[in-house]
DNA sequence: TTATAATTGAAAACTATTATCAATAAGGAC
DNA sequence: GTCCTTATTGATAATAGTTTTCAATTATAA
């Protein structure tokens, strides 16, 4: 299960158990939405009462540290964290309810090579996001 | 000349034409790097001495209403102004010097399908951004 | 069980952005 | 040009988000 593997990897950098910790990992490592720190905190709170905003804050900062989660830039905000994705993939995020899914398999070395020789760029890295809906909320819009 | 024209689509909208206004225009139409408020803030404050922070937001918020700039998400912050590219156009941006260039021509519709059947989702947009380093950038390393 | 040091949450500090407000000045009427 | 109206201004205060500080707590190894 990720919580265990997430909770695993923190022990073996020399990071203590904490329950601040578990609450935190516990809603971001099951995620299926991109989450802020405050929705963080409000969800993990549930589980945990005596848990602080700044706990959460520094949670996410070693998790990200340990590429266990990563940033995510959304129209309303870029300070959401997502569970990180295996090797090189990008991001389709439905409009209506959150839902973030990976996808792989883009090929645009094509176009790469076009645009770098057109503007005398070498190009090292690239961000590619699909908005859209999910099914659930297409039938939930149309239902 | 595009600053000349940004103050023209102001005043055809009401808004009167003040010394904050115009050198704040002067600073972002004609920036070839995206520009944070303090960034337009500090070099309009040259042309216009009595220059306040608060008018560089507020006339990026009207700019933007009027579609003359757009916002740009970067690695280190999420706040930088770019004047408006025509139509849907995407960005190359220089690691090096912050150099951003518009290109088109992605064809996507392909993978854009593949994804869509695959996940259920309808897309109906998406972001997309490369960087890289730009020939001046590359010959000041190299040279 | 005990000792140690990492970690905690509360509070304070900081930063970026927005709202408030009296003074100013742009632009239309004359 | 002068006058009038009111949009706009910059200073200041307020707010929101994030980071730092710090004494108390607690996870962990001895
Ligand atoms: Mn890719
Ligand atoms: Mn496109
Ligand atoms: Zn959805
Ligand atoms: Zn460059």
């Amino acid at each position: 299960m990720t919580t265990q593997s997430w909770l695993s990897q923190l022990k073996a950098h020399g990071y203590r158990l904490t329950n601040a910790r578990k609450a935190v990992v516990e809603i971001v490592a099951t995620t299926t939405s991109a989450l802020n720190p405050l929705q963080v905190y409000e969800a993990a709170k549930s589980t945990y009462q005596g848990l602080g905003l700044v706990s959460v804050y520094r949670t996410l900062e070693k998790l990200e540290e340990l590429e266990l989660i990563q940033r995510v830039h959304l129209p309303d905000g870029c300070n959401a964290y997502l569970p990180q994705a295996d090797g090189h993939q990008h991001l389709l995020i439905c409009e209506g309810c959150g839902k973030a899914e990976y996808f792989e398999g883009d090929n645009m070395e094509a176009l790469f090579s076009k645009v770098a020789g057109k503007h005398g760029f070498s190009i090292h890295e690239h961000w590619l996001q699909l908005f859209g809906v999910c099914s659930q909320c297409e039938l939930a819009a149309s239902g």
